[in-house]
DNA sequence: CCCTGATTCGC
DNA sequence: GCGAATCAGG
């Protein structure tokens, strides 16, 4: 693969979005993430900036104006200011949610979708056995809450909340090796014929 | 160990 | 210019 028009285009966005360099690797196909990286730094836009504040940095004392010698060259005269300051994503990555495990966040419960019935192919509960059901129950406590963007190929893709509303996200814990779930959600995914049918009704 | 970007350097 | 190997870090 090379680095047509197309692609450098497709990088530079991804990449001027936020997204990793292994992340465009995967939805460009055919390069590794060194290779986007190389060609990230190639193009010179190594430095993420955009007038977006970073997702850490929080730090850095604003009151000091640190005495930066910027640049030695001079830019072209920008036309317009480096974004229109959208008002959406607050916090694209992680942002520690604080602590998860308690408060349910349910009051923003803005369906987006009326909420239809469509729903995933979810095992009914007297299809699992007790000790897996708590085993989940306290796993998705610690679940990652990774949205679909996130989930890589050894992050649990056990889908947790209505995927009709906010509510909804994904475990995102360590996979089992060869598993698309943690061990927990393994136990819920896989079981064996028998089993089912005797807990079945 | 999983991941991140940064840099180097032979090609 | 390219990107694997490597480095440095979370």
């Amino acid at each position: 693969m090379s680095w047509t028009d197309e692609r450098v285009e497709l990088l530079k966005k991804m990449w001027n979005d936020g997204a990793s360099a292994s992340q465009i690797a995967k939805e460009l196909g055919g390069v590794t993430r060194n290779a986007v990286i190389g060609k990230v730094h190639r193009l010179g836009l190594s430095n993420r900036v955009g007038g977006e504040a970073e997702a850490e940095v929080a730090e850095a004392a604003p009151a000091t104006p640190a005495p930066k010698p910027v640049e030695p060259k001079a830019e072209a005269p920008k036309v317009v200011e480096p974004k229109p300051a959208p008002v959406e994503r607050p916090a694209p990555q992680a942002a520690a949610p604080a602590a998860p495990s308690n408060v349910t966040p349910l009051p923003l419960r803005k369906a987006i979708i009326p909420a239809g019935q469509p729903l995933p192919p979810q095992p009914s509960l007297n299809e699992i056995s007790p000790e897996a059901l708590a085993s989940v129950r306290e796993v998705e406590k610690k679940a990652k809450r990774l949205t679909l963007m996130e989930l890589t190929e050894r992050t649990c893709k056990w889908p947790i909340g209505d995927p009709a509303t906010e509510d909804f996200w994904f475990c995102g814990l360590p996979s089992q090796p060869g598993k698309p779930y943690c061990e927990a959600h393994v136990g819920v995914a896989f079981q064996p014929m028998s089993a089912r049918r005797d807990r079945r009704r």
